[in-house]
RNA sequence: GGGGAGGUGGCGGAGCGGUCAAUCGCAGCAGACUGUAAAUCUGCCGCCCUAGUGGCUACGGAGGUUCGAACCCUCCCCUCCCCA
């Protein structure tokens, strides 16, 4: 039998964590964070991070694995995630990825093609080509040296368009080249991935929900503290959802009624983005409900049953932790 | 009561005689995504349809001037500010 990977996946505030955490206690499962700004340390509340008390005693991996200041990528990702599945197999216990990070977790499951990770240099050389001549100047040069790509790429997408030059100048082959030999990290694996589906009324009404209740437990001291701690504002997680925003409010571009309105409308979105990943990723099982209720839980654990997923746990109960 | 400013699409806000269904921003909707992805980017966005150099209704209301009006004139309605 193949090893087993099972994936919780859905937009942001739709219980996946709840659904993660009574599964793995269910089938004897580690979780495996799939979410790209809960890697960093210090990065809590507005994360929304089970707090470890709440973990039930149930390992959780790739959560507080950066600092900061990193820079954690997909590609770190698709390697670490690699690793704890083959870790938790070993242990004979069911890996259970849990997030909302489409583009991890396609990293993971199909793979990134095998190129060069980021060259400083070069990317701060492409960005200020951007800055002095304009972004559409890199899609110019791109269209020179691999038109593929320039045909793929928004003219504007400036990313994109550093990425693709970035690959070409430091390999010498466009970047279409190297997705011929992309590989998932987990071929090996079968992944049963579940995604959870919310009317969208109801994630706006548990964002607006989750929003209050991050200001509440203190979001805005969590990021005061994080730069007295000397955490630069440039820092990467600075610039995701929720933190970006209250670090805009700390140098006063909105008050703080404004910005929890801007950060519920910002989770909406993102909730919708998210939704347009996973409609297109293949093979999701998909549940209507919140990840919290039993009943979804229940059916989940039929589908889960009925595909005997949970064996793995179950061939091996020796070492299980005080099954 | 007197004086002033203004009423434009879901909101903010341009336009001030034709090329205006109306710049732009926001919100909304749809989408892209191969090492920054909670990021970055694209399209649509009055109504109708066979989706187009298509039809229709529109710029507070009613009239008027003009070949032609969101833009000019008259009256009315309504906001806001200042003085009483």
């Amino acid at each position: 039998m193949r090893p087993r990977v099972l994936a919780v996946l859905g937009p942001t505030a739709s219980g996946k964590s709840a659904l993660g955490l009574a599964l793995a206690g269910r089938y004897g499962g580690e979780i495996i964070n799939c979410d790209s700004t809960a890697v960093y340390r210090g990065f809590d509340i507005g994360t929304d991070k089970v707090p470890v008390e709440a973990r039930l005693g149930i390992p959780h991996h790739l959560i507080d694995v950066a600092d900061p200041t990193d820079v954690y990528t997909a590609a770190q990702f698709a390697r670490d995630a690699a690793a704890a599945i083959r870790a938790i197999h070993g242990r004979g216990r069911l890996p259970i990825l849990v997030g909302g990070t489409g583009f991890y977790y396609r990293a993971l499951t199909r793979g990134l093609f095998p190129g060069p990770g980021a060259d400083d240099v070069l990317r701060a050389r492409l960005d200020s080509i951007a800055e002095r001549r304009g972004v559409e100047r890199l899609h110019a040069l791109l269209q020179r040296v691999d038109s593929r790509s320039a045909a793929r790429i928004m003219p504007r997408d400036r990313k994109r368009l550093v990425r693709a030059l970035e690959v070409y100048f430091t390999t010498g082959r466009p970047l279409t080249d190297h997705f011929a030999q992309t590989t998932s990290p987990i071929a090996d694996c079968d992944v049963i991935a579940i995604a959870l589906r919310l009317p969208a009324a109801e994630t706006a009404a548990r964002v607006a929900r989750r929003v209050d209740d991050q200001f509440a437990r203190g979001i805005v001291d969590e990021v005061r503290g994080l730069l007295e701690r000397g955490v630069p504002a440039i820092a990467r997680p600075f610039g995701g959802l929720v933190y970006r925003q209250v670090m805009e409010m700390l140098r006063g571009v909105r008050d703080e009624a404004a910005t929890r309105a801007l950060i519920v409308q910002e989770n909406r979105r993102y909730a919708r983005r998210q939704l347009i990943w996973f409609r297109k990723e293949p093979n999701l099982i998909w549940f209507d409900g919140a990840g919290e209720r039993k009943d979804v839980q229940a059916r989940v654990e039929g589908m889960i049953e009925a595909r005997n997923v949970g064996e793995i746990a179950r061939e091996t109960p020796a070492d299980g932790p005080g099954i």
